[in-house]
DNA sequence: ACCTGAACACCGTTCAAGT
DNA sequence: ACCTGAACACCGTTCAAGT
């Protein structure tokens, strides 16, 4: 696995450092100190280098995080869909989402680029063929793969800025100072739920969510 | 407008800065420069002025970009929603696109909070009030307005980072490369769709999006 | 080919001092 | 109360040089 220099001339020094070995460093590294801590200079200092020496395996930190996205998607495990139709176009949407949902480094990822990894296209395959399935035009099918792409995207972004928030927890939400603010008579709904609204938005709705979205893009089916 | 030092002193001098000079600055420089050229130093710069001093009139950068937030919606005219509680519903969910839409930057505020500014919360308010009279439930009501919350949200990020990378258009992008090495009898949809797919996936499919999640919403009322 | 050291051009934020 | 200067602890990336 360890790509080795061609020539092996009496002058050339075997390298230290390799893409595999940046990689692998970079995702103990996120394990344990979270996204925040990746930087090519800690990533460096981690391999015991400099950082101008990363930079010869890796272009710069945008592959860097592309290819641990591969790496991940690659590990995942990739498992059986439902043969109906509709069923699977819910259970792929949910592999897309789970597949993402548990590295939440990879938000900044997200918005750079909007299309996964090649290790996660067959998802995006499977979403396309069992729309078609499911009676969508190729073009709508294309549509609905999107639809449920963005419901996905902002899922995350929303469900990773709350655990940071939650992690330090110190100063008192934004939300919390306005919802006890509200006033009854502009906001009747919201203050009427104003109490409870933690609690309500606390819970995840993705799946539930999920099944909605694919509802309303078959109905037009 | 202009708030005042309150005891006017022989040794207190004017106050040279202020929040709303600070804010009016950081609009002039997010116009002109885009997200990236905002930070506390240039700002200072920009003010003639010191990054310290900043921190006499905002808490922390965060706090400057919630500011900017509600300046902007402040400013957004408040438009009459159709009667119809469906109609309603779609109308406030494209109200809330629209004031986001037009203010790129504010996804890195997007992130960090899971409310909006004051200033747009009656759009929650005319989401969960529609919600309700299409006969959801009020917790379905609140699960609803998060769905297309969420949709909104992921629309967002991918736009603007699809308009960030055209930008700096000179990278052929991932998704171009990745495409044109598709295995057709691995992927049989997307080897169709491939020549089609940056076309497909390049018009704006959020208004359409909309009605469908709203369509799979009220499925269910 | 692979790596190093020093530098460039930045960040957000804190501290101690000045008027 | 309002502001400054200097500093702390970082960034990503480039350049020129070393073996």
């Amino acid at each position: 696995m360890q790509p080795r220099s061609k020539r092996t001339g009496r002058t050339g020094r075997p390298p230290r450092l390799s893409q595999q070995a940046i990689i692998s460093a970079a995702e103990q590294l996120l394990a344990a100190e979270g996204a925040d801590a990746l930087s090519m200079r800690r990533l460096a200092k981690e391999l015991a280098s400099t950082p101008m020496a990363l930079y010869h395996h890796v272009r710069d930190k945008d592959e860097l995080l592309l290819l641990l996205l591969e790496a991940h998607a690659q590990r995942m495990p990739r498992p059986e869909l439902p043969e109906d139709p509709r069923e699977r176009l819910i259970a792929a949407g949910q592999v897309l989402h789970d597949v993402l949902a548990d590295c939440p480094w990879i938000v900044e990822v997200l918005a750079s680029d909007d299309l996964m990894a090649v290790s996660a296209l067959w998802i995006v395959e499977a979403m396309v063929d069992a729309a078609i399935k499911c009676g969508l035009t190729p073009e709508q099918a294309v549509d609905a793969y999107r639809i449920i792409w963005y419901y996905t995207v902002g899922e995350l972004m929303v469900r990773v800025s709350r655990e940071r928030r939650q992690a330090d927890a110190d100063r008192p939400s934004y939300r919390d100072r306005t919802f006890s603010m509200l006033a009854a008579d502009e906001y009747p709904r919201l203050a009427a739920l104003s109490d409870r609204w933690a609690t309500l938005t606390a819970h995840d709705t993705h799946r539930q969510g999920l099944e909605t979205v694919v509802e309303g893009l078959l109905a037009r089916a």
